[in-house]
DNA sequence: GACGTTTGACCGCTT
DNA sequence: CAAGCGGTCAAACGT
């Protein structure tokens, strides 16, 4: 089970999005109206209020386990029998904590630095990325009621820009780290998408309008953001978060990572190179069609290593497109020898050089799951891409392959300009038509449609175990395209599968990136329906038509709530910034994790 | 000789 | 069914 946990702990879930704003030249962006909805930087801090607190009052042990989100300690929510805390009262442990009977959590003050969000694994999981904060938890409603069918609502929406290295690069492009809070010069949608995000509320019945489909994917923060939809799912992020991470800690700090990724992310101009800490090896070149830049296939020289990668290259030899697929099954090398590719180079302040990859070291390989897909996209591609134009973002009825097979592909392409440093679109994705989620199961895809009340197509899953009736469905909000829904329909009848390539590898969660709560009793505090109906009253249930979710989860990120460090940490760590001592928070969390999710779903 | 790149041919998918 | 296309293979070649 430890395995098979680590294998979900940092689990994206398919409806998860994962993008970055324009001024920051990551994106990873399901589509273009994401895209330009920036993300509210401080919403969080306004969204935590009392309620949120009568919120956790009524569910001590889910209060009992944001308070103890700070200690590697093991406590899960319902379990009248933690193992922590003893047999002091909620009042009585906040008290404790905070000296004030206030959580401590509250006065933390939001850092500059919003880090990818966190996902929920509704049916098996709840994963606390690091960038989550417990403030944020708080943003999250439990709705619990007494039917016999299980559904699972998660909302996800993104506040915070998220930051991101490249899954399998661990890069950051110069621009990531540019943003700053509220710095509306940059970014001048952001104001009003603060306060559109600020008033956000689930509607029964909301108003759709053609409009909140996309566009124009390149119009975006001065209109000429490429953006590149991806129906962004990612099981975990390979161990670059962790070396970012680590080495924000070890380096002392964030602005000297910060100066890293800034010069390491750098297109090199003249050669063109660039380092991901892995060694490719060249199978391939093809013209294709629609650009003029040749592109070229790479594998992973690692025995049986299956990340094969496509690096698209300008004439002037700049890259302006990487795209990742699959993951990698072992630890980055950490010989410093030359890359074998052809466009890696070793930067001299490389993370991955500097210092080793700590999750791997210490636990494994990162992994990234199938149908996986990360679009980090950047300034080159104003003006330069303008893919998917017109095309559902977010249908993903189109396979990986198809998708894989169109990523190289361009609609309407102006050729780049060849004076500017240009930082290139990376892309990760991997394909499997059978995809371990970021719920840990696997899941089948089996339809989708439009349902009236969305615009936005409703994709559906079926366990794979069988007979398992236990399906689920992933839609993006309709009012916000930054929230994706997806609800869960009854109830495993299996524990979670053992991930594929199980042993060596690890997850996101190892990586420190996430935590993730398995449940393992039932929460008879969340499942009463008074409280459910309470907290659907705070935020407005979130529920699919005809559907009853037994448990809502709202997970809103708090852009407020995390450092840099924290997002390769454990919230443990996270919490209590004790950074160095990751493995053992994270098993203690794991185990904790393991009782919340399960209480959540029996 | 080992390793990586180049490049034309081939394969499979989509239209 | 055929054409087009992206992705891959593998022999030849380079370092």
């Amino acid at each position: 089970m430890a395995m098979a946990m680590r294998d979900h702990i940092f689990s994206f879930s398919p409806s998860y999005i994962i993008y970055f704003l324009p001024f920051f030249s990551l994106h990873f962006l399901p589509d273009t109206s994401v895209a330009s909805s920036s993300s509210s930087l401080d919403t969080s801090a306004k969204l935590l209020s009392t309620e949120r607190l009568q919120l956790l009052a009524m569910n001590t042990s889910f209060t009992d386990f944001l308070l103890s989100a700070d200690e590697p300690v093991t406590a899960s929510i319902g379990n009248t029998n933690s193992k922590r805390g003893g047999g002091l009262s909620l009042s009585d442990r906040i008290a404790e904590r905070t000296g004030s009977g206030v959580p401590k959590f509250m006065p933390i003050p939001p850092p500059s630095l919003p880090i990818s969000p966190p996902t929920v694994s509704p049916s098996s999981y709840l994963a606390i990325y690091a960038g989550l904060s417990p403030a944020a938890l708080l943003e999250s409603p439990v709705l619990l009621n007494s039917s016999t069918v299980c559904f699972f609502t998660k909302l996800r929406h993104f506040l915070p820009p998220p930051i991101l290295p490249s899954p399998t690069t661990g890069t950051f492009p110069s621009q990531a780290f540019n943003w700053k809070p509220n710095s509306g010069d940059k970014l001048p949608n952001v104001k009003q998408e603060d306060k559109n995000m600020s008033d956000f509320s689930f509607h029964p019945q909301p108003i759709f309008k053609s409009s909140t489909k996309p566009t124009k994917a390149d119009d975006f923060s001065s209109g000429k953001n490429m953006v590149k939809p991806e129906f962004t799912q990612m099981k975990s992020l390979s161990s670059e978060i962790a070396n970012i991470q680590s080495n924000s800690q070890t380096n002392g700090g964030f602005q000297t990572e910060y100066n890293n990724y800034q010069q390491q992310s750098q297109p090199v101009r003249g050669n063109g190179k660039s380092d991901d800490g892995y060694n490719w090896r060249k199978y391939g070149q093809k013209q294709v069609k629609g650009s003029e830049n040749p592109r070229s296939y790479y594998k992973c020289t690692y025995p049986s290593c299956p990340t094969k990668k496509k690096v698209e290259r300008s004439l002037d030899g700049q890259i302006t497109e990487i795209v990742y697929k699959g993951s990698h099954n072992h630890p980055k090398p950490q010989s410093t020898r030359r890359s074998s590719s052809s466009m890696a180079v070793q930067s001299s302040n490389a993370p991955s050089n500097e210092i080793p990859d700590q999750s791997f070291v210490t636990q494994g390989s990162g992994q990234m799951d199938s149908n996986s897909t990360i679009s980090i996209a950047d300034d080159f591609d104003k003006g330069s891409r303008k893919r998917n134009l017109g095309r559902d973002e977010f249908d993903d009825d189109e396979s990986e392959a198809k998708r894989w097979k169109n990523e190289g592909e361009n609609e309407g392409i102006s050729a780049p300009e060849s004076n500017t440093v240009r930082e290139p679109r990376v892309v990760v994705q991997t394909t499997s038509d059978i995809d371990i989620l970021d719920d840990g199961y696997r899941w089948r895809k089996y339809g989708q449609k439009v349902v009236k009340g969305n615009p936005n197509p409703r994709s559906y899953y079926k366990c794979t175990h069988p007979g398992c009736p236990v399906r689920k469905h992933v839609e993006r909000a309709s009012h916000d395209l930054r929230a994706v829904i997806t609800t869960y329909e009854g109830k495993h009848n299996h524990d979670v599968p053992a991930a594929r390539g199980s042993g060596n590898h690890r997850s996101l969660a190892d990586n420190g990136a996430t935590n993730v709560i398995k449940p393992s009793t039932v929460n008879h505090e969340w499942s009463n329906k008074s409280n459910a109906n309470a907290i659907c009253g705070l935020r407005g249930a979130i529920t699919s038509e005809g559907e009853s979710p037994l448990i809502t989860l709202e997970m809103l990120q708090s852009p407020g709530s995390f450092g840099f460090s924290g997002f390769g940490n454990s919230m443990g760590s996270f919490m209590n910034q004790s950074h160095g001592h990751d493995v053992i928070a994270k098993s203690k969390y794991e185990a904790r994790d393991d009782m919340f999710l399960d209480s959540l779903m029996y």
